[in-house]
DNA sequence: CGACCATTTGATATGGATCAAGCGATGTGG
DNA sequence: CCACATCGCTTGATCCATATCAAATGGTCG
């Protein structure tokens, strides 16, 4: 029983309407075909075993995945930022639930205009294979993540933050503590520990809890091992 | 630092032959244009960074493909038995090495015999977007055991390895208790004991030190939260 | 201003790592 | 065919990183 939080069960309805914004490279033809929606903060966007009915891209705000264990213990998938896709499953049905972090807007496409699409145009069915390839690459990392000390994951969470944000070197997290704790395998006490002890050894600055600058980054990236 | 073993260096070289062996559903169309190859216990298939030009599926035998940090910690990625297909990777080159870990026969196939069957025919595109889907589900699960305890961990691993066995309830394994700790992000006295505990609480028996018979799943399953 | 929620900090407990033998099976050379 | 070396696995003793339990602090919103 390592330490994961234990999950509060609270989930809302959603509420349709819409809106289009900016692209993203590779999934450009799903803005063809969708339609935007909004979610407010803590919102659930769907739940696991619910059928994998539509693909999402995140327009604005930041989106989690997650699954729980039957005990309660909650495993953060991903975290999406804009520009992510975000929705694509093992099979017919959501492995993941996925909530809204903050109040988000997402482009829905349906699932099965994509796959027929596909099976006409061979190059939306490699955009299908680059963005599953994507989530498989990002699996695999994730893994190496976990078999490392705290600090080593903390400190690979904000690296992978960082590269992800507009500014490289500073980061506005989105996302609770306990959240950061659930996507590492961590407590929220280890995640806030460490992070005062990066602070503390000068790899990175804590202006608000919530924004981080990285100070050190060569020292971060070693600890990344 | 956790209980990763430091890898050895011991790389080896490659050898061509030819054979036809039995087939799978969704990946007979890469019989078609592959050739056998057998490689020896511990030889190295491919090494991570080296350019993706295959897939690969094996005909008998087991392999394993890992990753290995810095400091020498070996994470196990995956565990491949006839059948399976692997070499699957994000990008042009491989993300992980693979070895042989008994002796092996495995079915090659150019990774751009696929792409280009895949641009003409959407049925192989298909295929392959299944069989990315299939890793991506993969490494999520093993996500979710890296969160939990030694004893879910192991029970984890042997309801999986029984899962794909013939004999469900018997399991003859492959690989050392070594690999099995660096799959499992444990060390190999963790798992030794483990495996002791568990036959001592009369869930599993040991005949040898490599076949595990199942005697009781519920608890198992239990365990595996 | 007061209540609530997120975060930090402190004290203690513990699961699994580490260090260290011991044991059994397998294979090799005499 | 046996003695010995080697290798993989198990078992034991101790240590340590991180969890757990508890409380204090701080920031936000009504």
């Amino acid at each position: 029983m390592l330490g994961q939080s234990v999950i509060r069960s609270e989930t809302a309805t959603h509420d349709a309407r819409g809106r289009r914004p900016a692209g993203h490279p590779l999934t450009d033809t799903f803005d063809l075909l969708g339609a935007v929606m909004p979610f407010g903060r803590n919102v659930e966007i769907y739940g696991e075993n619910e059928p994998a009915e539509y693909l999402y891209k995140v327009i604005s705000g930041t989106v989690r995945t997650y699954r729980v264990l039957a005990d309660g213990r909650r495993q953060i998938g991903a975290f999406y930022l804009p520009g992510d896709v975000f929705g694509f499953e093992t099979g017919s049905e959501h492995a993941f639930s996925a909530e809204a972090i903050t109040n988000v807007k997402v482009l829905l496409v349906k699932r099965s205009a994509v796959t027929t699409l596909a099976a006409r145009d061979a190059g939306v069915g490699q955009q299908l294979l680059d963005l599953a390839a994507r989530e498989l690459g990002r699996a695999q990392n994730h893994i190496m993540l976990l078999i490392k000390t705290a600090q080593e994951r903390v400190a690979g969470f904000l690296l992978e933050m960082a590269e992800r944000a507009q500014a490289h070197n500073e980061v506005d997290l989105p996302m609770s503590r306990q959240d950061i704790a659930d996507y590492l395998g961590l407590t929220i006490e280890t995640v806030s520990r460490t992070l005062t002890h990066l602070e503390n050894s000068a790899a990175i600055a804590l202006p608000t809890s919530r924004r981080i600058v990285l100070r050190n980054r060569a020292a971060l990236r070693q600890l990344n091992s």
